[in-house]
This record gives C-alpha cells, structure tokens and sequence, in this order.
DNA sequence: GCAATAGTGTCTCTTAGACAGTATGAG
DNA sequence: CTCATACTGTCTAAGAGACACTATTGC
C-alpha cells in the first residue's frame, strides 16, 4: 500500500497483474461413503486430469459467489437446493509455479451438500463426476489441487466437532442415526450409538424435534425412529471431540 | 477451468485480471495490552487512515513470503526474529467494490509476535506505529480493513484454546504467569491463577522446564516463578476453552 | 422367532473450576 | 512486617465413554 498504488490509480498497467480463480471442494454423502466433486480437464494443461471445479472470478462478482456459482454450473443446482449447500471460504494459494502458464492465486472453497444428482453436463463440456475420497489416492490430480483436497478434507472433519454443520449433508429431516452416519463417514471410525444418540441431544440448539417419526424402522428391523431438524445453534457446546490420536497433536 | 484457460495459455490478456496484495493482521503485547500493527496512509484512496501493513504480491513469491516480507519491512525485524513471528493465512477479501480503484483481492495474514520495537520507517514514508486494539473503535480504518481486524482477533482468541500459540508472544523462556497475562490479554477477562498453572502443566507438550527460575520475584513480591519454553506440541490436548458465552454460540 | 436397531439407565474416569492453604520474597 | 505472588491440595459438578438393558420393528 505505497507508491505502486498510487500509480496505479493513474495506471492501471502498473501493478503485477495475477488471474483469480475460485476452486469448490464440494462433499456429499453418497451410499455411505465421502463422495467428492471432480471433473476432468478437456485442455492441456493437465489434460485428462481431474481437477476441483473452479473459474475465474468475475469482475463483479464476490469470491464466495463465484465458488456458489460454479458449483451451480457444475451440480446443474439451482434455487433452494442451491442454497441448502454450506459454502465457506477455504483458503487461497498462490505458490508462483503452481500453474505452469502464469501467476494464478486460487480462492478454494469448501461446500457440504446433501446428497445430490449425478452432475449435469456443464456448460463446458467437461466431465463431472462424484468421487469417492477413497478413490482418490490412485488419481492423478491437476496442479495442487491434492493438497487443497486434502485440507478441505481436514477442515470438514473438524467443522463436525464444533459446528452443526453435519446437518447439511441431510435432508431438512433426520433421524440421530442418519446424523451420527455423517459423523462416522467424515471421520472414518464408528461411534458408540447410545452415546453418540444422548449427546446430540444433549447439546442446545443442535437439532430439534419435529414430532414426527420415520414410516418404517430399519431395512433390517428395529423401531421407528423419531425426525429432526437442524437447531438455531452455530457452535456446538459442548463440542463432539474426535477422540485424540497422539500423532496428530504433535 | 475451461475455454478461458486454455485461451490464456495463449493470449495472457485473455483473462480477467486482479491486483493481489497481502495484508498483514500483526498481533504483539505491549504494556499488558493487545496491540496492533498499522500504518498511516500517505496516498488516497483514504490518504491519512490507518491501514494494515501490506502490499502487492511480487511475481516469484509465495503468499505467505509476500506477508512476511511486508511485516519486515514495516517492523524493520529481520532474521532470527522474524523467524519466531508465527505467520498464518487468515482469508482472502475480494468484494468487488473493496478498492476504489481497481479490482483487488487481499490475501490477510494473521501474525504473533512477542514484544517487539516501535517500527522503523520503512522503505515508504508511512507512519507506523503499534496501536492498543481498545483504540480501534475510534479510527477510521481504510477499506475493509476493519472487518479484517475483527476477524484476525476472533481468529486469534479462538487459536490460543486449541494451539500453543501464546507462547509465540513471548520471549524463549517464560513463566506461567506471563503466559497467562498473554491468555487473559487476548481474551480480555481474567483467569483463576491456579488452576491455569496446573491445567498448562497438564497439557502433553505445551511447555517443558528449563530448570531454570526467574532472578527475581514479581515486582510486588512473591516468589521466584520456574521458567519454561515451548514444548513440541502443535495441538493443546485437551484444549484450554474459554468459557462459553451463550451469545457466542447462537 | 430372530436379529438389528432406537433409545435410556448407570457406572467410572477425567476434567474444569471453586476454594483453601503454604511458602517465598519485594518493599 | 505486610502483602502479593507461585504453586499445590481438595472438593464438586459436568461430561465422555463403556456397558447393559428394554422396546420395537423387518424379515
């Protein structure tokens, strides 16, 4: 914020110009397993690849509606489905080589979707699938987009610990074990049903009742369960604490 | 990531250009008091506001350098000191209207610094200069830099309960007592004196004896405090939470 | 009937926090 | 001496997690 500014509002050639993109880590809970957004890139660079769906900001538009608006063209979403998604700045990166072409700053974001459709046909005509996170050790993907992924990946898990936004990979109503199914996918690791059932209920503002109860019990028996919907909370307290391996705190 | 892209490969005017600065949200202790590093604008727009340390990103270097390199100019610090600033991205601030005259994106930085000098005159002839963040209500900040301060703060408050970041605002080796005038500093409310001690204490990896006390007892009396550094630890397990405000949580 | 599930009760261990108490050392 | 401070002991309440148990449903 010095003399280059100045200049520049005279000039606008004089500062260093650099390309803005927005990039969506979008996940969604399919068949029991973390599903993650991708396409694969029909231009070189890194064609064949798959890469995070993403664009260029628009000169007026803010960051976060560029990254709803290309999960938008990406998902075929629109309207209140659209706006059931949880969208929240990720972080940007910039390395000076992370595109070969030139100097691109990528604003990533992170979305939790409920379960969605297969992915329309954009309005380019890249492939979009969901992916399995599983899947995604064996893929080669495009620029640096495996370590956004991978931060994504950890920002979700512990968005779960003190936030209620794992309802967002639900339909306006649930059952706790469709919650707590949530919870064990993100994180990976099964939870005690009974605790996990008490403590949900036990935090204020977390879900609510509705009163109601599913139609039938479990496909493979057990009772009804009672429905809820997503509280008035934004923060969990207390919070649902992963339980603390050493390696991850040193 | 589509036709734009590939066209850019070609034609580097093709694609909307951003202006990209790094801001630096610089956090430091001074007098017991929670300061803040800004400097006085000598250009419009807002010629003569206060506004964070920051600047254009240069072509060849990474985000988080351009914040560090900003935060050494302006702080004069350089070397070993610098090296034990804690720098971490904050957000990215892109509202199409931020900057009067250009389209810019602001890559903000949150910083932790122990107590350092006034700062010199940097390479600009802008003021510089530590201010309390009690004085901050009555400035007049320079464009969204006001959101972006409150935001490092909460950011700041909220890392001291599952980080061993406090220990970044003070000299090698400390005692409990000033790490606990760091937490109450930042938090802004104060703490049972013995019960912190022994909770520091029981947290794996937060700080580790030197076998060394202080020469002196505190300046009232009392005896002389042990002396600690920073442990190896990167997450506090369990963590040190500040007590939960219903109006925080809703 | 059998097996799986929803939901609740109870026990133990850990932790947070309130409070008290002792030793030390500056003024 | 006085008093603030460093540090430790103890008690209580809350919460996490293990385990057990009942009721309900699909097959």
């Amino acid at each position: 914020m010095n003399e280059q500014e100045f200049l520049a509002a005279y000039d606008p050639g004089a500062y260093p110009s650099v390309a803005v993109t927005v990039d969506v880590v979008a996940l969604t809970i399919r068949d029991g397993a973390l599903h993650l957004l991708l396409i694969q890139r029909g231009q070189p660079p890194f064609e064949g690849h798959w890469a995070l769906p993403g664009g260029f900001v628009r000169p007026d538009e803010d960051l976060t509606a560029g990254a709803r608006r290309e999960l938008a063209e990406e998902t075929g979403l629109g309207g209140v489905r659209l706006r059931r998604v949880h969208l929240e700045q990720l972080g940007s990166y910039g390395a000076p080589d992370r595109d070969p072409r030139m100097r691109v700053v990528s604003v990533a974001h992170l979305a939790f979707a409920p379960d969605l459709p297969d992915p329309a046909a954009g309005t380019d005509a890249d492939a979009a699938i969901w992916l399995p996170v599983t899947a995604l050790t064996s893929r080669q993907l495009a620029f640096d987009h495996s370590r956004i992924i991978d931060e994504g990946l950890e920002r979700a898990r512990s968005k779960l610990e003190y936030t209620p936004l794992a309802t967002r990979f639900l339909a306006a109503e649930f059952t706790i074990s469709e919650l707590r199914a949530v919870y064990e996918t993100v994180w990976g690791h099964p939870l005690h049903a009974g605790n996990f059932h008490r403590k949900v209920l036990s935090v204020p503002g977390f879900v609510e009742s509705t009163g109601t109860s599913t139609e039938r019990g479990g496909a493979r028996g057990g009772p009804r369960a009672r429905l809820y919907r997503a509280g008035d909370a934004r923060l969990l307290h207390p919070a649902l604490l992963r339980p603390a391996r050493e390696e991850t705190v040193r």
